[in-house]
DNA sequence: AGAAGATGAGGCC
DNA sequence: TGGCCTCCCTCTTC
């Protein structure tokens, strides 16, 4: 059983059709022999690059050798590993398919002894995760209800709906990669999107050629955007420049909270840079943190900074994450690059006087309280590894799950946080981004990854052939089920396939292309390949495209060229 | 088409 | 603790 099958077996929402009706053979190891064959060529190209030039005899020699200009030099061809240098075998790309050096840990579980292709967690994604049944009780009601009552009773969890499909997207909308997103609270239609070079746009999805980009607001990355409660026009926004800034989305006016830096520039050193935000708003404060360990409040009111500044996690290194506990207003949660996630009393903040500190690997991308009863909390580690902790009133000396998931990137991509859906009332349904790509039909793609973190479960693998480039930020809709995702400079409105609403009625994809990439993706999303045979199937395209969504990508329509 | 570069964290001394 | 080197599936630009 190749490791495909057992994949695309299990989550049937895939949106890639297998290969049914083509002349070329579905079998899944014979399109890995044809594959070999198609790279032999390209192999030997790449062979000369690593070549590894062996002279025989000493320097003398050789020196001898061209000064009569009589003996030749020969040469030792080996092939060497990229990785480890080492001869005997290869790692990288074997057309879609990456090829690990066997000589190092694996990359997926970082556990030796094995590769990403054959890690078992790879295979089976709630490998090696305990389950999350019943939980440990000590008190004889809950036991009897437990044992008695709640025995046979199916788990209430609602089907999961996965927005799979491309609805709308903007190629290139920012200059420079995304960083945040955020939709609007109440306009069902309005993303935000932040970007690394301090650039915020609002994008009404549903009318896809009203965008704005506001490029004034900030003057390097946006880390965290967030709503005013008492005024969901106005948003706020952290930056690496160091200041928060209240904007008013309809005029674009922005009015800036708070400067970590008033003295400027003094080199790299001393530049703080502010990450993770969260609004209180029973206390009515902003909260933020900065790359030396140090937590401010800014009154939301007065807009003033309120006290000093407090030491959170070690004193040099970067808080990433802030997140307010949606149902106790008492509780914060802050992750950092000190390994550690923390949760603190909003009543005492001082420096060591957190509540509870959650050890992890390495560097934490993000920690989040659950969305409904704020009981649960997620963290995304650099390790690989999500870790979910079932109750923040339980044993958190170690996590309730830790599930194998592949986001460890190497720098230059904005880090991948696990996302709650906003929408499941069981708390169960997370998002985020997967750095290793699969072959999905001979191209390599980096599918978006829908888990179901009370099992480590994949529930939904999904990608389109059009999308090559790497998703790390991804935010489900509060209400709609609407996913969006920014990868690289552009973003993308997925929803589910059989969704009924007058945006869709004429089964039309909307896509807004922008900048030199539209002439590039405009051919690939199938606007002007509509009366050609399918060849719109991504990077390393092959004809191997289903009747059904030949027609459906037949019917992109390109709306608005900017 | 191929190289360079932006750039952050980990590890070692 | 600080400086220096390395890095594995990037992405863009020239």
């Amino acid at each position: 059983m190749s490791l495909r099958a057992g994949r695309s077996r299990a989550f049937p929402k895939v949106v890639i059709a297998r290969d049914t009706d083509s002349e070329e053979s579905s079998s899944d190891e014979e399109e890995e022999e044809e594959e070999e064959e198609e790279e032999e060529e390209v192999e030997e190209e790449e062979v000369e690059k690593d070549l590894e030039i062996e002279r025989p005899g000493k320097k003398e020699e050789s020196l001898d050798a061209k000064v009569e200009g009589k003996k030749p030099i020969s040469i030792a061809l080996k092939k060497v590993c990229k990785v480890c240098r080492k001869a005997g075998h290869e790692a990288g790309f074997k057309g879609a398919t990456y090829i690990d050096c066997p000589m190092k840990p694996c990359f997926l579980c970082k556990m030796p002894g094995h590769t990403t292709m054959t890690c078992p967690h790879r295979v089976t994604t709630e490998y090696g995760v305990i389950p999350a049944p019943v939980r440990k009780t000590h008190k004889p009601f809950e036991y009897l209800f437990e044992r008695q009552l709640r025995t046979g009773i199916p788990q209430i969890k609602p089907a999961y709906i996965i927005p799979d499909q491309v609805r709308a997207a903007v190629i290139k909308y920012h200059s420079r990669r995304v960083t945040c997103l955020e939709f609007h609270p109440t306009n069902n239609k309005i993303l935000l999107s932040g970007d690394k070079k301090g650039q915020v746009g609002v994008w009404d999805f549903y009318k896809v050629d009203e965008k704005i980009v506001y490029g004034n607001i900030h003057s390097c990355i946006v880390s965290n955007m967030r709503f005013n409660p008492a005024n969901d026009d106005m948003v706020y926004t952290a930056s690496s420049d160091g200041t928060i800034s209240c904007t008013d989305l309809e005029t674009g006016i922005s009015l800036s909270l708070m400067n970590i830096n008033p003295n400027g520039w003094r080199g790299p050193k001393s530049w703080r840079m502010l990450y993770g935000m969260d609004i209180n708003k029973e206390k009515g404060v902003v909260l933020v943190a900065d790359n030396f360990g140090y937590l401010y409040l800014v009154d939301t009111r007065s807009n003033e900074k309120i006290s000093k500044e407090v030491l959170i996690h070690k004193r040099g290194t970067k808080v990433v994450g802030l997140h307010c506990n949606p149902v106790q207003p008492d509780l914060l949660l802050s992750c950092g690059n000190d390994h550690f996630a923390r949760i603190w009393d909003m009543r005492r903040l001082e420096a060591n006087s957190f509540l509870n500190e959650l050890r992890h690997g390495r560097v934490v991308n993000s920690a989040y309280f659950s969305p409904v009863s704020g009981n649960k909390i997620l963290t995304t580690s650099q390790d690989n590894r999500l870790r979910v902790w079932d109750s923040i009133f339980g044993n958190l000396d170690s996590p309730s799950r830790e599930i194998v998931h592949s986001h460890d990137f190497n720098r230059h991509l904005t880090p991948f946080r696990a996302e709650w859906d906003p929408k499941d009332s069981s708390e169960s349904l997370a998002v985020i981004g997967r750095y290793i790509s699969e072959n999905y039909n001979g191209a390599a793609l980096h599918p978006i990854d829908f888990i179901d973190i009370s099992t480590g479960q994949l529930v939904a693998e999904v990608m389109d052939p059009n999308i090559t480039t790497i998703s790390p930020v991804n935010k489900l809709h509060p209400h709609e089920d609407v996913l969006a995702s920014g990868s690289s400079r552009s973003l993308f409105i997925w929803r589910p396939e059989d969704r009924s609403d007058p945006v869709e009625q004429k089964d039309e994809r909307k896509l807004i292309i922008c900048g030199s990439a539209g002439k590039k993706l405009k051919g690939k999303f199938g606007d002007e390949s509509d009366d050609s045979d399918d060849d719109t199937c991504g990077a390393k395209g092959k004809k191997s495209k289903s009747r059904k969504s030949q027609s459906k990508s037949s019917k992109i329509v390109q709306k608005t060229k900017v």
